[in-house]
DNA sequence: AATTAGATGAGATTCATTATCATTATGGAG
DNA sequence: CTCCATAATGATAATGAATCTCATCTAATT
């Protein structure tokens, strides 16, 4: 439940590179929030806080979370890529809701052990994986339109 | 194994649309070739064979087609869609090799099972999925770099 | 063959993301 | 604390996939 508690500062000198206001303000503002957000949002909120920061420094700091594995980038396919902060939360899959546009998650071991099962079966080593499951959420299965 | 025959032609005729050169220039393109194609590669296959056609006509056409379910779309999130003729092979989801590109197919039945529990157990109501395993193939992991 | 509404082509447009490059600012050295 | 090399940033141009616009073309019925 609680988070382990991530230092970024010494994360991003460890690797050589300088802590920078906008690096701090993009990673507080992914792990706050609900996060599945996506870079212009982020942008926006850092913006309306008053915070001095660019479209390209936001995609250039959430390429460096990604790649030191704070941050998750999520692909529900329709062209803007989500970001989540991978801190207070295992792996896990997506339930999107095709309507609202609601995001649950879902964790399942066994879909884990099958995934491994067929990755064996067709001589794959595998890295990584994308499972979304697309559909009506409880709420938008009850409205009219 | 074998395709059940599909009369395009009779398909575009019977929802009121015109029976094209292009739009069968480009089914045709689909149930040829090893599939998972991108648009790109249809307009310049068609092109280099001489057929008359632009991009707007080729991403317009995949749309029927996808949308009298002859085609899916798959998203393997490089920001450019593939697409897949649905003749000849049931529903199936992707192994791809993030080295050489390579997708491999497979099916199983048991995640499908899994994925309506899940779908129970959140109370959506799924309508489709995206499943896939990144990896490297066979060939790929012998290989040095 | 005439007709007309649907289809096409070329190019403009959109949108997310990345690249460019001059300017700014971090953080270690002195 | 100041200096300084250079990493990081910001503004904007560029890219790339996909869509839109609209004048022109053509399928298919009369």
């Amino acid at each position: 439940m609680n988070s382990p508690r991530i230092d970024l500062r010494a994360i991003i000198k460890q690797e050589g590179l300088r802590y920078t206001t906008q690096r701090e303000a993009v990673w507080r503002e992914l792990q706050s929030s609900d996060s599945h957000r996506d870079a212009e949002s982020i942008y926006f909120t850092l913006r309306g806080r008053g915070i001095n920061i660019s479209r390209a420094t936001v995609y250039r700091t959430i390429e460096i979370l990604v790649k030191y594995n704070l941050v998750r980038k999520l692909d529900l396919g329709d062209g803007r890529s989500r970001f989540e902060c991978k801190l207070g939360s295992g792996h896990h899959d997506h339930l999107i809701c095709t309507k609202c546009g609601r995001i649950d998650e879902f964790i399942n071991d066994e879909v884990e052990e099958l995934q491994k099962s067929i990755a064996v079966e067709n001589n794959y080593v595998l890295s990584n994986h994308i499972h979304q499951l697309f559909g009506l959420c409880e709420i938008c299965q009850n409205e009219e339109d």
